[in-house]
DNA sequence: CCCTCTCACTTTGTATACAATCTACAATTA
DNA sequence: TAATTGTAGATTGTATACAAAGTGAGAGGG
């Protein structure tokens, strides 16, 4: 377990998977010795995570009083959708146009029909997020834009213990709206793609919102 | 000196410092015993900061091989200005509908007028790069919206290195637009608060294209 | 009764020490 | 000569130990 090319990369990644699953869930402390423990190294590779997870904006930290997993209200939920939605189409268009990134999206829809087979199976589940995420990604890769898929793949980790939350909204038009994008990214139509991830994104966001209208979500403490 | 509530934060911002006056040039390594002895900690607030610059793409990082500043290509340029002028814009609008904003203008305005002085007085310098970029720090932080304040302003840091290397340029027609922001700001007016915000960027962006066409800068590095 | 101060305890932050990995150069062999 | 291996030195990564700051309960005074 952990075996990374250095124990803070793989612990960082190990602590983001625990908060996207919700074992640690928003506002909960970190403590540093415990986590040491429950992942068997010393405190120094903990901090290390802990500060990578704070510059990603998952974790927040207190000097001297330690770390904590972040919330997020709706009003932030709006605004890192709104980060994505006028990135992130861009993004799927010109990876679109890059003969080059064909090879990803084929990718992208083996990951996709992965993802339906485990919806059909098990439901719901932390298996279907990470491949829905994935998918995501894998979009986005063949753009040659570092800086932006940097950003957005940063944005929808942020948002995705939310999307977890409520992924039997998954089930239904979200899919469909998959599968419109990776056609259109398959037929080389860049106009098309951009068109449907702005959808998706601006669709699931409303759904979300809606959701944390109905079961409010606690903001963001001090 | 460094005095931070804790080592390690002060530290992530004199390296930052370091590296935005060239005082570390892109592709230089980071050595962690030099840097302890540079600021008279031991190396393991170092390697934090480091980590921290790392989360934030200012420096690379190969396990076991140390740290490097990171270079920048004119496709990065571009993809971080690009960032900036479909989120930035909107902020600045956002802050300007925002009552409570005014006294952040107010201050802006202020912080311009000492970089004028500071340009006067000495020309190109970093004391007038940061307050420039205090001052377009100072426009978006009226906006509630907090994921987009730091991905603008991050991106802000990231290419600010290179903003200093061409400092010469803000002497003339940037200096009227940073003035017809902060007027349309103090004013109210939103809408043209957002062009001059949009214009400014994309001259900004060109410009600095122009200059790494004659003086091109290498490439990020494996 | 409430406020404040003290002091033991918990937790974090940093320094030092040690282990693991990488780099470069010399020695060996085909 | 060219390739490969061995080894010393340098550098990073992690564990342990210690210092500093925060927390909370109980004593004492208003």
């Amino acid at each position: 377990m952990l075996q990374g090319r250095t124990l803070a990369a793989g612990l960082s990644a190990a602590i983001r998977n625990d908060i996207l699953t919700g074992f640690y869930k928003a506002g909960d402390p970190l403590r540093q010795e415990q986590l040491a423990e429950r992942y068997q190294v010393s405190r120094i590779p903990v901090r290390e995570a802990l500060l990578q997870l704070e510059s990603q904006g998952l974790v927040a930290v207190m000097p001297h009083r330690g770390f904590v997993v972040r919330a997020m209200s709706a009003v932030e939920l709006k605004d890192i959708y709104h980060i994505r939605m006028v990135i992130e189409p861009d993004l799927v268009a010109d990876a679109t146009r890059s003969p080059a990134a064909q090879k990803l999206f084929i990718e992208a829809k083996k990951v996709l029909d992965d993802s339906l087979k485990a919806m059909a199976d098990k439901g719901p589940s932390d298996e279907y997020s990470a491949l829905h995420q994935r998918f995501h990604g894998l979009l986005i890769e063949g753009s040659n834009r570092v800086r932006s898929i940097e950003v957005v793949k940063r944005m929808h980790t942020l948002c995705e213990r939310y999307i977890r939350l409520h992924l039997s909204l998954h089930q239904g038009r979200p899919n469909e709206e998959h599968n419109k994008i990776i056609e259109a990214c398959l037929a080389g139509d860049a106009e098309a793609a951009r068109h449907h991830v702005l959808t998706h994104l601006e669709c699931t966001m409303n759904d979300l919102l809606e959701e944390l209208d109905t079961d409010p979500v606690e903001d963001a403490r001090e």
